[in-house]
DNA sequence: AGTAATGTGAGAATTGATTATCATTTCTTC
DNA sequence: GAAGAAATGATAATCAATTCTCACATTACT
């Protein structure tokens, strides 16, 4: 008998968390389920929410709202960023750096705890896509 | 019973958009319905949802996702501006000036149409509610 | 192995937001 | 003032997102 007990305790919630932190950006509960039923994974949405519920709880996970409808999830210990929201797929991209200017906006009185900052417009897929249809550029 | 026609018709449309144009943000329907009832007007939920339907579809109007959940709406002929929500009470209030560096965040490939900034922390009235709950300020 | 504890998937149930329905009321036009 | 069109408000229906339920599978521990 092999051992196989590295840490199976939660297989396929290991397995979410795992596709989250390979994203290129956060994901939805499911976008996740779509991303892993697609790749052959067989994961019950409930276990998707499950995992994300529990992340969150640990620490490990974090919210993301704003992008659309719905709640989007990522790895905490992603460094400050932003993203970029492609209305065509409704993918939401990370972004790196951040934007100048934020301290003059905010009103007297009020404190600052956060910002975000979403661009939105079209990812490179989606634009090729778009040209290819339209003029036939090979 | 006595007649309280005062002005009952396609008033009441009228009386939602000028509350929202009233407002020092965005709202949703349900805000509006609050403030509107809260203030005396008997306006049903269905018609403030009708009333910013239809100011959609007459370009009067314009959506806002993005702040927190659910959608807000706001008068179209805004100059450029952004938001801070509050995390207390959930408003949201227009802020005037923008941000620098947009630009320089936007990935090979990708077209940026737009973009949105939302700041997050605690409005005047909830910082000076919380401060006066804590010390009994001033 | 034996048993308790935990995890899982499928689908039902719940929730909150939005839309549709319908009886009534109000407007507009004669 | 009457008749049809439009508007209104209460509430039912819908819809998507999320949570709950439960029978069964897997794991942990002895």
């Amino acid at each position: 008998m092999q051992r196989v007990n590295q840490q199976q305790r939660a297989k396929q919630q290991l397995t979410v968390l795992r596709a989250l932190s390979e994203a290129d950006g956060p994901l939805s509960a499911k976008e996740l389920w779509s991303r892993l039923s697609g790749s052959g994974e067989s994961v019950g949405l409930a276990t998707v929410y499950r995992a994300l519920q529990r992340g969150v709880e640990e620490g490990t996970l974090e919210s993301v709202e704003g992008l659309g409808r719905g709640v989007r999830y990522e790895p905490k210990d992603r460094e400050h960023h932003h993203h970029f929201l492609c209305s065509t797929c409704d993918h939401a991209f990370d972004l790196f750096g951040c934007v100048e200017g934020l301290d003059s906006l905010v009103p007297d009185g009020f404190q600052m705890t956060g910002h975000e900052v979403v661009l939105l417009g079209t990812c490179d897929a989606c634009g090729n896509a778009a040209s290819h249809q339209h003029q036939g550029g090979r």
